[in-house]
DNA sequence: ATAAATTAGAGTAAAATAGTCTTAATTAGA
DNA sequence: TCTAATTAAGACTATTTTACTCTAATTTAT
């Protein structure tokens, strides 16, 4: 599976974000979607971590988009979740075992980097806003 | 990871396979690409029960292609290997605690799908002859 | 002060991946 | 027909990743 339900949760909560006014608590977010608090929560902080969210501590603090839904990539949101880049297949975890022994060049090298060069820039493109619309 | 490493055998013991006037045994392979036979074998007995290879037991024994190159899309050769179709997210898997309960019918859904037929809409195009190009 | 929140990081449980191993069945060729 | 080479099938195990939990600390509105 390309994405995993960190993913999954960080798109749920930000679409609830995105539509209140206050700050959104993750306790208040875990309870509205059903969903582990302390997972979330760690979730939420990724999302803060990289810009995309705004944490305030706290009495009444919570989350709060820092931009436009219409300029946060669904790409950049699935990185600060997953804390990695969605692979198609990563060799790179296998370097010392690839039977190829050298990285990127294999047979199958090409299609794979023309693969994830596909999902990288389907992401890209995608905004927070189009997925919602 | 969208793909395994089941995957990327078969692909690199294919392209071996379909360069060969000789059936290929499953021991020979293993050596030539430096993987465990075993998993290869169970493999390449996967691609034989989908109709992509054929196997001939016995001495002198080994799997052949069944068809052409071209006539071969990559998409049945991930799902002879995987088991089954690669899942950017599998919803299924998590029926039960779906937080949304009714599969297919949260807001992140419609991407999700659109995402999925972008993936299976590429591998369904692109054959084995394409890849090794 | 205090209660409501996030932060940080270690730890744990479940699931998927990546194999192994053993035994049986088949078949070309001596 | 015997034998060595090969696939077939399935149970089993090890490793890695995913999906969490838990505790303690920190921050801040009231």
């Amino acid at each position: 599976m390309l994405l995993t339900r960190a993913s999954e949760y960080a798109l749920l909560a930000l679409d609830i974000i995105r539509n209140s006014e206050k700050p959104k608590g993750a306790e208040q977010l875990s309870i509205e979607l059903s969903i582990p608090k302390s997972f979330l929560a760690k979730i939420l902080q990724g999302l803060a971590k990289e810009g995309i969210l705004e944490s305030k501590k706290g009495a009444h603090g919570g989350f709060v988009l820092v931009k436009k839904s219409s300029e946060i990539s669904i790409a950049s949101i699935v990185i600060a979740a997953e804390g990695k880049t969605p692979a198609v297949f990563d060799c790179s975890q296998y370097s010392d075992t690839c039977p190829n022994g050298v990285i990127g060049s294999c047979t199958i090298s090409p299609f794979l980097v023309t693969f994830q060069n596909k999902v990288d820039t389907f992401l890209q493109k995608l905004t927070l806003e189009d997925i919602f619309k």
